[in-house]
DNA sequence: ATGGTAGGTTACCTA
């Protein structure tokens, strides 16, 4: 089964480059991040008549969150429990059913900036009610991907000029300890175990200002978290970079894992 | 130190 992350960053001007990605790609799940679009504004259709099974989690304007799936897809569940005031579209769960079940977390975490103020308030806040959640999805024991774009770059290799990311939320050593303090529950980092030894890189965005593909002045802040079933279960990890290289490109590039299930 | 780009929305906001 093979597993995918992309934060398409707007389903509708993205679903040229979207629909050839997927045909290329072979994946059976996608989470996507950053739709922007309500339920009802999504081209469902478009991906249904291309054999997804399409679950979208949308609100106007910004954030969203999808999962397609070329299998079946059972116990979908819409937002991050901890907060029944929270009206943003940041988090979506199913389970695909293939010869072993996966549970599937896909989210979309708060950027947090401008740090400090009430934007990183809520990204902390957020990343707590996460570390409950994957408290729980450990629980089952099931094989667990949580992946999506958690706006965290973990360590200094995981950009290209870490100084200029001192004062960012995605940096800030308050972010990188509440990314730390779930991984740490027992989640494995699949693309870093890939090359753990790397001393930069490998990146999955790149901003759209000041030349920064160009420059490869790029980050890793999408991420595919393995429970111990499902890292039992990984045979190889992905990003496909030349993503970024297409034609109206989203700024982050398909993140992937393909487990033996 | 600044400004650079992109998408969605409705005159700015988010990233």
């Amino acid at each position: 089964m093979k597993i995918a992350t992309f934060n398409i960053n707007g389903v509708k001007a993205r679903i040229q480059a979207l629909t050839d990605w997927l045909a290329a790609a072979g994946a059976d799940v996608v989470v996507l991040q950053e739709i922007k679009s309500v339920d009802e504004g999504f081209p469902r259709e478009h991906f249904e008549d291309l054999g997804w099974t399409v679950e979208t989690h949308g609100q106007k304007g910004f954030n969203g969150v999808a999962i397609l799936s070329r299998l079946p897809l059972e116990d979908v569940a819409r937002g991050l429990p901890g907060d029944e005031a929270d009206e943003q579209a940041r988090y979506i769960e199913a389970t695909v059913i293939d010869s072993i079940p996966v549970r599937i977390a896909g989210l979309y975490l708060p950027n947090g900036n401008p740090a400090p103020g009430p934007k990183y308030d809520y990204k902390l806040a957020w990343m707590e009610r996460l570390r409950l959640r994957g408290a729980e999805l450990l629980a089952s024991e099931m094989p667990v991907v949580m992946l999506g774009d958690f706006n965290i770059i973990p360590e200094p290799r995981d950009a290209a000029r870490p100084q200029a990311w001192v004062d960012d939320a995605l940096f800030l050593p308050e972010s990188r300890a509440a990314f730390r303090r779930i991984l740490h529950q027992g989640w494995t980092d699949a693309v870093r175990i890939r090359d753990p030894w790397a001393t930069r890189g490998p990146f999955t965005f790149w901003d759209y200002q000041a030349g920064a593909w160009s420059r490869d002045d790029g980050i890793r802040i999408d991420h595919l978290l393995l429970s111990p079933q499902a890292a039992d279960l990984l045979i190889e990890t992905g990003i496909d970079k030349e993503a970024r290289a297409g034609e109206k490109p989203s700024d982050h590039v398909p993140v992937w894992v393909r487990l033996a299930a």
